[in-house]
Formats: C-alpha cells, sequence, structure tokens
DNA sequence: ATAAATTACTAAATCGTTTTAGTTTATCTT
DNA sequence: AAGATAAACTAAAACGATTTAGTAATTTAT
C-alpha cells in the first residue's frame, strides 16, 4: 500500500503540516527541505488521496459527463474531445448515459453532485421538458455546461451549433445541384436544434425565391434509420414529386436512401440526398453520404474549455460566471448530391 | 449547499453518531429515532458525501474503465454493457482513453489508483507489452478485470471471447458458400486475439480437407480500412487468386470491398467476404457485410458482473480471488457471403 | 432488593489531507 | 545589546463521515 503523509513526516522527521507545505511549494519552506521531500515522495511513489484532499480543498479535480445516445458517433466524438482536454487540465471524466431518459438524466445529475464533481457537462436527452435538475447543479455551485440539445432558459455556459446556417447550407447546397423540388425530413417540434435547421431550410428555399410547398416536409420523431424509410415511402406513395432531400439526421437521409434504392430510384441522379451531422457510416455507404458536419469533437473540446475558463473565475471570485460559445457547420460534399448540374 | 450529518444532528437533538447509524441501519438505534431520522433526512435531502464516507470505509464506489480505442463501436458496445450493470449496483464509471498507447494506458492507471476507484476494468492497448502497471493495480487491493484483449499471464479475472473457434466459424461458414480458396489477412502476431483467430482459420480449413497455402495469408498492422485496401491490392497484383477472404477485422473487410468493387470483382459472388466484430457498419455498406458477433454488450455485463463477485469476496474475506470467463462468438450471415453454392 | 443484562444512546478517535495561527531560532536595525 | 523582522518550522483544527468503546437508563433474573 502506498504510504500517507504521516508516514512521510515521520520518517523524515517533519511535521505532516512541513510535508505538504513542501509538496504544494508553499514559500515558508525551505529549498532544502522541499528537495528532501520532494526526491523521498518520488522514491516511494507516493501520491496524494485524491478523496481526502477534496476534504479541504472541496475540489475533486472530476467532471461529470452525461450523455444522451453512447451509441451514436456524434457524441462518441465530443466525448473524445472532452476527454483529450480533460486530460490535459488532470481532470477525470465520470461518465453518464441517460438514454435520452429524463427520469436517467436526474438520477445522474445527482449521483454526480453526491461525488462532488467540479463540473457537468452534457447534453439534454430527448425526452427533457423541465429543467429543476439542472437549477439544483447551479445551486450547489458546480459548474454546468450544456452542449448541443440545450436548455436557452437556464444560465449556465453553453456551446451549440448554429444549426439554422447549416439547414440554410444543406439546402442552398442541393439548390446549386440544381434541384427545385425540395422535401425536408424535420426533426420533432421539441428540440431547438431541429427547429432552426427547418428555419435554414425555409430560409434558403425563400432567398432563392423557390415557393414552399407544406406537403414536403415531413416530420420525423425518433430520427431512425426506419422512420427514414417509411417517410420516404410516404413521401413517395403521396405522389409528391422532388428532386432533392434535406434530412434531419444523417440515420434519417440513410434510411430514406434504402427506400430509394429499393425503387429504383438513383441517388444522386434522380433525387440528390444530403443529411446532417457527419456520422460515421456515412462515409461507408453506397452512396457516400453528403452531410453537414457538426464539428463535434471541437464542440466537446470547447465544452471542457468553458468549464475551465468558469472554474477559474469560481475560483478567484467565488462566483459562476457563464459564457456561450455558436460553432460553425461545415458542407461535406460526397456522392449523395454528386449530381452534376 | 447540502447539510451535513452535523447539522442534521444538531437539528434532531443528537449525536452524529445516532445519525450515522440510524441512516446504517444498525441495530443500536430505536425503531422510533430511525424513522424521525430518515423522514428529516428525506425532507432536507441530504445525501452522504461520498469522498467523506470514503475516507472511513476505504469505499468509494467508483469503478474505472480504460478503452483503447473510443471511436470503436465494440468497445463502447461493452461499455455500454459495464455501464448498465454499474448503474443497477450504485457504482459510478470513471472513463479513461488509453488511445493504443501504452503510456496513456499507464497514465490512466496511476490516476485510477490515486482516485482510488473500487476497481479498474479493462481491454489493453494494441501497444502494451510489459504489464507492471497492472501488477501495480493488483499490489493496490484494487480488483482487475480485463476483457478482450488481455495479459494471459497477469492473475486477474478476464473476460474474453472465444476467438479460434470464431475464425473457425468465419472459415467454415466460407467453406460451406463453396469457397475452396480461401486468403486470410490476418492481425498482428502481438494480441493473442487474431493468432487465435489466425489458428481458427487454419483448423477449418485442415478439418476439411483444405490445402494451407501461406501466399494467401497477409498481416494487418493497424486493422484500418486503409490497410484493408492496400491488403486486397497486394494480394490482387500478387496474382494469387482467391475465391473467399476472412479478415480479421471488420474494417480490414470494408477495405478489401471497396478495392473489390474499384477492380469490377463482385462480392458475394466473385469473392465471398467475412469480417470479425461485427460493427455498426457493417450492416449499412453494400453489400452488407457477414461477420462474427463478438457479444459486446455481453461482454460488458460480464466483465462488471466478475468485478462485482470479486468485491463480495474481497469484502468478505479480505483477499481477491478471481475469475475467467469465454464468451462464444455468433456467425452473423449477411449479403457479402450470400451466394449461392 | 440487588446484581446482571439489555437497550439506546454519545464521546471521541479516525481516515488523509490542508491551513491557520503560533512558536522557535536566527538575522537585522539602530 | 535590545527590540523588531524574517525564516523555517509545528500543533492542532478542520473537512464529513464511520466506528469503537463506553455510559446511563431501563428491564430482567435470582
Amino acid at each position: 500500500m502506498r504510504p500517507s503523509i504521516k508516514q512521510i513526516a515521520s520518517a523524515l522527521n517533519l511535521s505532516t503540516a512541513s510535508v505538504s507545505k513542501a509538496l504544494n511549494d508553499y514559500p515558508d519552506i525551505s529549498l532544502a527541505t522541499k528537495k528532501i521531500v520532494k526526491s523521498y515522495v518520488k522514491k516511494v511513489g507516493y501520491k496524494a488521496n485524491n478523496q481526502a484532499t477534496y476534504l479541504r480543498t472541496q475540489k475533486t479535480m472530476t467532471i461529470g459527463v452525461i450523455l444522451p445516445d453512447i451509441t451514436n458517433h456524434f457524441f462518441l466524438e465530443i466525448l473524445e474531445g472532452i476527454m483529450s482536454q480533460a486530460n490535459k487540465n488532470d481532470y477525470t471524466v465520470i461518465l453518464g448515459h441517460s438514454k435520452e431518459s429524463e427520469v436517467e438524466e436526474k438520477k445522474l445529475i445527482y449521483q454526480f453532485l453526491q461525488q462532488k464533481v467540479d463540473g457537468i457537462l452534457m447534453s439534454l436527452a430527448q425526452e427533457t421538458s423541465k429543467f429543476d435538475h439542472l437549477k439544483d447543479v447551479i445551486e450547489n455551485k458546480t459548474i454546468l455546461v450544456l452542449f448541443d440539445k440545450l436548455a436557452r432558459t437556464i444560465n449556465c455556459s453553453k456551446v451549440y451549433v448554429d444549426d439554422k446556417k447549416g439547414g440554410f447550407k444543406a439546402t442552398r447546397h442541393l439548390i446549386k445541384k440544381g434541384c427545385t423540388k425540395i422535401a425536408h425530413f424535420r426533426g420533432d417540434l421539441n428540440p431547438q436544434n431541429s427547429i432552426d435547421r427547418y428555419l435554414g431550410y425555409r430560409e434558403a428555399l425563400s432567398f432563392h425565391k423557390i415557393k414552399f410547398d407544406p406537403n414536403k416536409v415531413l416530420i420525423s420523431r425518433k430520427g431512425s434509420i426506419k422512420e427514414g424509410y417509411l417517410l420516404a415511402k410516404k413521401l413517395y406513395e403521396s405522389g409528391v414529386k422532388i428532386d432533392g432531400l434535406f434530412c434531419v439526421t444523417d440515420m434519417v437521409a440513410l434510411g430514406a436512401i434504402r427506400f430509394f434504392k429499393e425503387r429504383k430510384i438513383n441517388v444522386p441522379n434522380d433525387i440528390c440526398v444530403i443529411g446532417f451531422s457527419k456520422t460515421m457510416v456515412g462515409n461507408f455507404v453506397d452512396p457516400s453520404l453528403s452531410t453537414v458536419d457538426q464539428k463535434a469533437s471541437k464542440m466537446g473540446k470547447m465544452a471542457m474549455k468553458l468549464f475551465l475558463s468558469e472554474e477559474k473565475i469560481l475560483k478567484t471570485e467565488k462566483r459562476l460566471e457563464n459564457q456561450s460559445l455558436q460553432l460553425k457547420t461545415k458542407l461535406i460534399k460526397r456522392e449523395s448530391t454528386s449530381k452534376v448540374s
């Protein structure tokens, strides 16, 4: 077992206070003893016990991360971004998986508060509609950073993507490829993201003087492949003719493409299809899927950076001061829209 | 801020000892006071401070999980399995990402030991060749459970897949489809997994009286899509004719298929291809990829269960007693081998 | 009626650190 | 040379829980 400060102190004929101070570079310890302590500590492999340290400092050097869907590559890239930044700054990451459930999300938050994490970085579950648990985080003087799916009304740091502009870019891309009858499979009404993408779609249409047709807009609630397939089928059977399709997520787009393939409708020549999110799969399917990159990894990195800067302010000024950050999207052109117009 | 036991004690005119005992159902506290304490605690929302509790109990109720590649869906399914079990048993999961690097792996282990996790569940990085850090885990009386990529010589709990049988099944499947000239893109020499898959391949060949041809075996070091592509090219240009291909991972298989597509070689009719691991993508590509399912989620679940049973023994008998578990694989037949023989 | 046993509590130590408020010794002023 | 200052340490309290050993009040046994 690793030695404690007490054992080190008695081995070096010093008080525990001096050992602790030497290790933390207090000015009232002589350079000579600092050297002795540090070299001895290195020799025996002493490491401070984090839990004990917390008791005095109230800092655990851990953050809690809650993801709504751990199997979604988008969130994993975010996680990757968070973790690499966390590591650099000696933070440990506790992971929670809300499975898009509000109940699980709440449980995780209270578990994390009990673990005394220094901050919680999270994306809200689809379901989540009440935000009391988020307020509790702030009331516990724990830093809260929301990313991707967030609550506008909560007063905390936020990182999100300019979905409207993203929707605009996707739609404009289809228009530039010569599409004039562009459908949109939008997301549910609840999370702001899909509303914004829809608004971007509308804006691109009106910007290019294309008349908006509500019959070309269908709602996907779950954003699954299956739903994409079914919506494409529904649209096809309704007799509405299209030559372009912008889907709220890559998964929905993949489902739609699968349907078109079955009906021998050629993508991109008959219909151009574009998704949203740059999921991994999109690169491997045939045709490869054009999409809008949300820069997931950067999002994670930024979320962690916002946490760090808030932590700094909290330390010096004893108050939470938050900041918001909007990231730009990037159009990824691939085969599913590579029609020559 | 949440109240401490001290505040609760003084509010109820009790000692901190009695409050603590009441909450932990000690027999020397009357039922009446237990009721009073518990209802009061519920009212004010008291939750024990985990860090403080640890100091006496030496239990943090956290486990550390180290994954070599967080972007690999296989490991995420394992993580999912671990986390759902962990949640059920009130454990918190700390996540580490070794990025297939031995140095990072070591750093994470020592970070976790410092955090005083109750156990470490991990899969080794490709690179890892020395195991001193694993021994340190055990010496610190911390439970160690290895899964997937493991070190045979380390005395700890293990969950792994019967790779040899898996390789056998994959190869036999190709043979049943009528393939007689079966190539194998095997993994590197280091991790046991790829050796075993290779041995399964050999065994299936000899079982079906097909002569082994070393020219049909190529080594993939990184297991990437690109490498699969290059190996297929290399084999093709070497003039060796094949009608079946078993790849050490799905990624390698995808790369190979990409090459065959470019050369207008039809999969599965000209060459049947099968991968290993059941990654997500395999289901979406065209043709969809046959593979060997490693039951990742179950693996995670089992890893956590082994931890829990070891924890139980540790608590009662104060010693580490480990256990190993081998899981069966499952053949997933899809389009890439759907030739009619 | 007295000793023994039981019940229901509490005081205080403890876990491993950090930090405040001293204390001792040496050094500097004037 | 006496008082002030500075340097280099230490004692002890504190963080928030758990647990051992002990105590007072009540009940039981003889």
